[in-house]
DNA sequence: GCGGGTAGGTGCCGCAAGCATATACTCATT
DNA sequence: AATGAGTATATGCTTGCGGCACCTACCCGC
C-alpha cells in the first residue's frame, strides 16, 4: 500500500452507500471492503457510527441477522434516499477528481523542470 | 461552474505552497488564484489564517510591500522547508485522486446498467 | 478458562472549516 | 467632505468531522 490518501470531508458516507448499493452487508464487512477506497481499518468505531447516523437520516436500513459463528450481525442496506443521496453527492466527487488531477499536474510541470532526470510520465 | 468539490481537509495548504512556488503573491491575489482549485473566494479569513500558520511553520515567509493603489500588500514567498512540505504531502495527493477516480468509475459501471441511455465514456 | 477472532458500540477531544465581523487605505462620485 | 466601492488583512466564535481510546459480548479451540 502506498501513502494514506487525503480523503475529502464526509467521504465514508457515499463510500458506505456504493457498497451497500453493490450488495448489502454488516459493518465488520465493510470495514473490509472500505479498504479499497482508501480507509484503513483502524477505528471502526467510526464506520458504526456513520451507519447509525445514516440510517437516523433514513439513507439506509438494517435488520439484525443471527450468525452460525459468532455473534449477531446487523445488515445495512441502501434505502432509495440513500441512493439519491448519493447520486447528489457524486458531482462533487467528480469535480474533486478533477481538481486534484489539475493539482498533480501542475505540481508535476515544475518538478520536471528541476529534476529532469527519473520522468514522470504526464498522464 | 459546476458542482463545488468536496475538498480535502488541509488541501488549501499545498495549493498555497504550489501557488507561491509558481509565484510569489499577496493574500488577496492568492484568494483569486485559489479558484482554479477549487475554493470559492468567500472566507478570505480562511487563507490569511493558514498564511499565518504555514509562516509560522517556517513554510512561507512574509514581507510588507507599499501599493501603489491601496493598501500595503503582505508579500508571501515559499521557503525550502515548505518546498520539502509540499513533496512530502503530494503522493497522499496522488493516492487520493486515484481513490477518487476508482469510486466514481465504480459508481459510474452501476449507474450505465439501470439507464443504458446518455452513456457517460468510460475514461 | 483463557486467548483470539468476530461483531458492534460509546466517550472524549483537537482542530479544520464555516460564518460573521472589524479595520484601514485609495479613489471616484455626490 | 461624506459616502460608497474596491483593495487588503485580519480576529472571534461555533460546529462537527475525524482520531484515539476504550468497552461489551459471542463463539471456538486449546
Amino acid at each position: 500500500m502506498p501513502t494514506e490518501p487525503a480523503l475529502p470531508r464526509n467521504f465514508l458516507r457515499p463510500c458506505v452507500l456504493l457498497l451497500l448499493r453493490e450488495s448489502p452487508a454488516h459493518g465488520y464487512d465493510l470495514v473490509e471492503r472500505l479498504r479499497a477506497f482508501g480507509f484503513s481499518g483502524e477505528d471502526p468505531g467510526r464506520l458504526y457510527r456513520t451507519l447509525r447516523t445514516l440510517e437516523g437520516e433514513g439513507l439506509v436500513r438494517s435488520a439484525w441477522e443471527p450468525s452460525a459463528h459468532g455473534p449477531d450481525r446487523r445488515i445495512y442496506a441502501v434505502t432509495g434516499s440513500g441512493m439519491e443521496a448519493l447520486h447528489q453527492v457524486v458531482p462533487a466527487l467528480r469535480e474533486t477528481a478533477r481538481v486534484l488531477d489539475g493539482f498533480v499536474s501542475r505540481y508535476a510541470e515544475f518538478v520536471d523542470i528541476e529534476s529532469p532526470s527519473s520522468v514522470s510520465s504526464s498522464r
